[in-house]
DNA sequence: CCGACGTCCTGCTAGC
DNA sequence: TGCTAGCAGGACGTCG
């Protein structure tokens, strides 16, 4: 479900209520998660103030005054601030009592998600590095333009890549490669440094604009107060297969690409044809 | 080394 | 009306 603009709204939204204020209990729903849930992380939170609420890529980081809180929302995971008497929903595997009578409750019910804690904020740091290139909003041109052109696969793969760019998932590499102009098929290294360029400036402009949406709701998502995000209304192509191109009129074709559904407009991002050529020549 | 593919899991729905 | 194959916003391990 979430990718970075509906992760930063979720951030968003449950900072509020969160940060100041003191971990009371901690109830587990259900230990058996993606990464196990330990009792030792229930004993560890316990009587601890939350600092800070942050993101990095599509994950949610809970600081603490002894370690941090690590968060994935995976498709459908959700994280809420909720009333502590609020009836609790189906597939809720972890709540936390804060000390204002409200509760951080995760759940997920594909269960692809995740979440965990960090003592040591090294080995949060490390985990993280290790996964994560840089945000969107963070991109060097020069390092991003260097980086496509040493990659041969798709450029729809290559922005689902977390470690080339951190927080761009399915909707939004779709969404960015139409505003781009790009065939999604289109081979990293094929794109000119104009192209790059342009496509890494569109990129941060399309997610911006989703954050100021509240993300995108196609059925799960929910951000920290259970609200829908708006950003669906503005799609240009995803899940539009079949609909008119809202720029020129012709169908939206879909394709299977990464194994993921992939959606573009046949006429604004034609592949381009034999480009490339001419820079390789005068390389060398 | 890089890239493609299957797998984890539940729920919804398009199409028969 | 009822069933089921296929699909869903992600990440990771494995294989070629």
């Amino acid at each position: 479900m979430p990718e970075l603009p509906e992760v930063e709204t979720v951030v968003r939204t449950i900072r509020p209520g969160l940060v100041g204020r003191t971990i009371l209990k901690v109830y587990v729903g259900r230990k058996k998660l993606r990464v196990p849930w330990s009792g030792r992380w229930s004993a560890a939170l316990v009587r601890q103030p939350v600092l800070a609420v942050n993101r990095r890529g599509k994950w949610i980081i809970v600081e603490l005054r002894q370690g941090s809180l690590l968060g994935h929302l995976g498709m459908t995971g959700q994280l809420t601030i909720q009333p502590a008497e609020r009836a609790i929903a189906p597939h809720t595997h972890l709540r936390l009592e804060l000390d204002n009578g409200l509760q951080l409750r995760f759940r997920d019910e594909r269960r692809f998600g995740s979440i965990q804690y960090f003592g040591d904020l090294r080995l949060l740091q490390q985990y993280l590095d290790a996964r994560l290139g840089p945000e969107p909003f963070d991109l060097v041109a020069g390092h991003w333009v260097a980086a496509l052109a040493r990659s041969r696969r798709p450029i729809k793969t290559a922005l689902l890549d977390q470690s080339l760019v951190a927080g761009v998932g399915n909707i939004y590499a779709d969404e960015s490669l139409f505003a781009a102009r790009i065939h999604p098929k289109t081979s990293a290294h094929r794109l000119t440094p104009a192209q790059a360029e342009a496509l890494r400036r569109t990129i941060a402009k399309v997610l911006a604009r989703a954050i100021d949406h509240h993300g995108s709701s196609i059925r799960n998502y929910l951000d920290g107060t259970g609200e829908r995000g708006q950003f669906q209304n503005e799609f240009r192509v995803y899940g539009r297969t079949d609909e008119p191109c809202r720029r020129c009129r012709t169908p939206i074709q879909r394709m299977r690409l990464a194994g993921r559904s992939t959606h573009f407009c046949p006429n604004c991002q034609a592949r381009s044809r034999g480009r490339p050529a001419a820079r390789s020549a005068r390389s060398r």
